[in-house]
DNA sequence: CCCGTTGCATCTGATTTTCCGATGCAGCGC
DNA sequence: GCGCTGCATCGGAAAATCAGATGCAACGGG
């Protein structure tokens, strides 16, 4: 409070002593109009935010709790609206209004380490917030994590493996800026680029009669017992391989776990659909399946970037990671016919490094907005 | 320098005092990592950039030229970039760097300002920068500005009347953040919300002998001389009208003035075609016109508000404006069958208020990266 | 060719802001 | 009931920012 008065004040003394080549009407500025408020106030909101504590944010940016507090409450009352609900003996909890401005000081800080980012065509550092859908990063992560490490030593890239809700709430507030994810259940609003497209396949056992041949109708499977892997986005997914046809499956398990899937199938158990396959294909009770291409036409689970903003919207080293996932994937043989390829990242095309400090985990605060995985 | 030098020891040192929850990693981090770096540094900077001289952007900010001079520098070696070429007696000269940040620098004071604003639900206030195609200015800028200034009292709109080339470098540089502009020569990264089309019609003196009827074949014009609307983009536009029929006019006279072309061909030298029409249809030099439909199939002009970013990604000052340009334009008779009215703006109807100081034009800096129309 | 002018950089003292550490205070939970 | 947690507040200290004066280099008119 006594901070904008102090600034008007001085304000209107600069005015009358300089020369003014300009009105600038300095009545009807009166409501702290976005001239104070600085970058640490929003650094400090956001980390309070995703601690939901300021005594753990000023931890974490290395400044006394004072600073959090008085920096958050001048944001607040320069800004005129509360930000947050403080709970006596408990942590911090966002307002509408705190959520409201949580998205955006995301933004414009990301914004701003991406102007300095951009300046150095050399390298690239600093911190990239990513995630991947959960059952996909098995697959690719590893392989994408050290194409950056090597690549990109100096950028700390944290990636989250999330769930489909969870991504797109991360997204939204974006508390990550990209995500390699399946494009299901995404919401509307999110911009996604295709980078692959991944068949159905279905699975039974090594002794299952079907096992001698190597394609199948899903007619022929529709009265065998279904072993069906049982998450929020693909749950609809699988079953809807068979109602688009007018089947119905026999589902007679359903799991939340990919491997117990498989080791179900693998036992005999029944058959499964799926998307991506092990290499090697071996069960972690040792089991082994047998695969059979789907004949019926089945779409394909797309494999997108996900971001807030298309891309060219997105920071350099969010073009990177996509680039990565690009390269990756193409490597891993799923191609895109009409995969845009345009998108160029200007950045040389390898920093050859000792691979030492890559992707660190630490710094990052817990459950911040959405739940862990 | 020193700034960084000592930001670091602080950095350290606290470090070392505090309980340290997280490994930060104090190493690497070494190449000033956007930590520093203040909004003051970004508006300072962006002053500078239009002003081309930090003594005037010193006096435009109210602050002493060695403020500015100081900030930049700072700004400069923080980045690691040059941002200006410094000519000793005449003024700056953005780098390639510096045209580089400016643009993102702008994006981030305007998210900023628009953060601010989006917590203040009942009024829109601050400062909005615009443009109108130059042809179109005369027709629905006046209506469009006093909407918005008994609407929104409290809104500095900033107008300018730009050409298609103007708009695309305003645009680009974020000068500006939206246009109200033909779909005419607009860079093809430039996002475009269409609001109308305006159909061609043939215009011709009273005495002519078409003046009889109510519309006329393109044919039918294509021996008669023609004055034409010879503006950058208006130009091809109007000429492939005929050639798209495999038509060749016959063009005997070619002006850049909108009213030059009217009262040339209301006095009797020719036919033109057009697509806007003022009311009355008188010339300035008294005479009148007779306009006549065209039958052919002709893309109709198409009004549109164009930004850098779609619509959604616009600021709330900015939506308002699209608001108010497509309640305009309906009023106006230019209705478009499609035209997404969905983009709703959450501000109440309308804050009735003095219209006292609407619009200033005060504190505009000059040609800032584009010459002044 | 000289010299006044222009325009940015630099220096110093002063003001303002920010920060730390300590203390206060209000609920939560054992 | 009482220790504990977590944010607010206060006073002194450290740091950044600023204004004004000065320096310096080049442009340009006479």
């Amino acid at each position: 409070m006594q901070r904008a008065g102090n600034f008007t004040e001085t304000h209107a003394k600069h005015a009358d002593r300089r020369l003014d080549p300009i009105d600038r009407r300095e009545v009807s500025v009166r409501p702290s109009s976005s001239r104070d408020l600085s970058l640490t106030q929003l650094r400090y909101f956001v980390a309070a935010a995703e601690w939901e504590s300021m005594t753990d944010a000023a931890a974490s940016l290395y400044v006394a709790q004072s600073a959090v507090s008085t920096s958050i409450a001048n944001l607040e009352d320069s800004l005129g609206a509360q930000l947050f609900i403080r709970r006596r003996a408990k942590g911090l909890l966002l307002t509408a209004s705190g959520q409201e401005l949580l998205a955006r000081a995301r933004d414009i800080l990301a914004a701003i380490d991406d102007a300095v980012d951009v300046l150095r065509p050399d390298t690239i550092s600093g911190r990239l917030e990513a995630a991947c859908f959960s059952t996909l990063a098995p697959f690719y992560l590893p392989e994408i994590l050290h194409g950056m490490s090597t690549r990109f030593p100096d950028l700390e890239l944290q990636i989250r493996d999330l769930s489909a809700d969870e991504i797109n709430e991360a997204i939204s507030t974006r508390a990550i800026e990209v995500a390699l994810t399946y494009d299901l259940g995404l919401d509307p609003s999110i911009v996604r680029e295709r980078l692959a497209t991944v068949p159905v396949y279905a699975a039974v056992a090594l002794d299952h009669p079907l096992a001698a041949r190597g394609e199948v109708h899903l007619h022929e499977l529709v009265d065998e017992p279904m072993v069906l892997l049982d998450l929020p986005v693909s749950r609809d997914y699988f079953l809807r391989a068979f109602t688009s046809l007018g089947l119905t499956p026999t589902v007679r398990h359903r799991f939340g776990s990919f491997e117990a899937v498989r080791s179900m199938v693998a036992r005999g158990h029944g058959f499964t659909l799926l998307n991506q396959k092990p290499v090697g294909d071996y069960t972690y009770d040792g089991g082994r399946l047998h695969t059979l291409r789907v004949i019926d036409e089945c779409p394909g689970m797309e494999i997108v970037i996900a971001s807030a903003s298309g891309p060219g919207a997105l920071s350099r080293k969010a073009r990177v990671f996509a680039e990565q996932c690009r390269r990756t994937l193409r490597a891993a043989g799923h191609v895109l016919e009409g995969a845009e390829d345009g998108v160029a990242v200007d950045v040389p095309g390898a920093v050859p490094s000792a691979v030492s400090g890559a992707v660190p985990a630490d710094g990052v605060p817990p459950a911040a907005g959405y739940v862990a995985a």
